[in-house]
DNA sequence: TAGATTGTTAATCGATTAACAATC
DNA sequence: TAGATTGTTAATCGATTAACAATC
């Protein structure tokens, strides 16, 4: 895997995509295929694809195409899926409550270990066997178990609270689900996902389809 | 508004932003801004600002800036926020269910007004004050009671389907939480919140992190 | 070997940034 | 009026697509 250049995030986020569609392949026995046949799949051009593959490294062949299972495996671990994640949830409210029941992470390796909360009402009760644990000690438990990521489920009002901390007690990164922008230190990868401004886009473009119509 | 040229995505994307940012401007008080102050504070540049804007009409003043809470009221209204949306969501597992439970749309004007499903146990059940019903009735309810959005909540095997059986009832857009990508007719708008996919591309950027420490 | 398809360079397209004239 | 700041055009940058030589 090349490793100088700076991949643009652009060509990451196409990633796990690529990486469905070959487990999809990969279930139905395929086990070759071309740039020209992923792309009438997966609804990039073939361009792309050849051109987002060789940003880390020469994977097809000439005259074949690309290894199924090795491409899927090389995307995996391009993506750092050949490791395991450590994580803890921040807020055990709806949203808190229903990431520690997904269990759907594990299969690739992303492990929900702790949940914190401050209300008193739902410190020690267990989720999904989760234990919810008491805010104030979040700090010493990222600590003392080396968590990877910390998710934030809380308001926005304490977000950037709970991330201060989070990156105070060495943490690799945030999966926020707050709505607001946090300010972390450069080491730290925080990645959003913003519901609020989701259903705002698709608002958007359901007005704009009404447009269309007239 | 001008409503002639095709504004991008990445446009789009954005006003989200900058609405939740005019609205903590609203909260301090403060009445007007210059594309500089704002782009300080909101980390994109003030010509980028201003040229976004601009697509959408020329909200500013030379020599004075925008006022604030015109121009949140101006993106509110671009984005389709001054009338109300009704949903339904498709699966009452965890996710289905703390979404049912995020009252926090209903202030922008997202209500949700029902949940189907179609396990015998949890149908008639009432997840924050909406009932759950039998997926069975999922199209007539949606054409009875001319649903805006259907939010899809299910495994990725029944997604599909589910989309399809939407779009036949003239559903208007469909906000997409299962980790596949759906297929449907041009004038349904579809916006897709793919969680595995948002972790995976938080595991790469860590690992980059960590990349660069060495 | 001939055919197929990649890897990679070059061309195009679109989005962002810079510059500045218009104007409040 | 003078100063400030927008609206808008032009320049730059980056990402996507096209083309084709390399090679399996």
């Amino acid at each position: 895997m090349k490793k100088d250049a700076k991949i643009s995030n652009a060509v990451i986020k196409r990633l796990p995509r690529y990486r469905r569609y070959l487990k999809e392949l990969q279930k139905k026995g395929v086990d070759k295929i071309s740039s020209n046949e992923f792309s009438s799949l997966i609804g990039y051009t073939a361009s792309q694809i050849r051109q987002d593959l060789n940003n880390f490294g020469g994977f097809g062949q000439q005259g074949y195409g690309y290894n199924v299972d090795g491409l899927y495996n090389e995307i995996s671990a391009i993506l750092g899926l050949d490791r395991e994640y450590k994580m803890i949830i921040a807020g055990a409210g709806n949203l808190g409550q229903a990431i520690a029941n997904h269990t759907h992470y594990y299969k690739t390796g992303f492990v929900v270990c702790g949940i914190f909360d401050v209300n008193p009402r739902l410190i020690g009760l267990k989720i999904n066997d989760i234990e919810v644990m008491d805010y104030e000690n979040i700090e010493s438990y990222v600590k003392q178990n080396q968590v990877n990521i910390g998710i934030i489920c809380t308001t926005k009002d304490n977000a950037q609270e709970v991330a201060d901390k989070l990156c105070h007690a060495g943490i690799q990164g945030i999966w926020n689900f707050a709505p607001v922008d946090l300010s972390v230190p450069a080491h730290v990868a925080v990645e959003n996902v913003h519901l609020s401004d989701s259903l705002q886009s698709l608002a958007y473009h359901m007005n704009q389809q009404a447009d269309l119509e007239k």
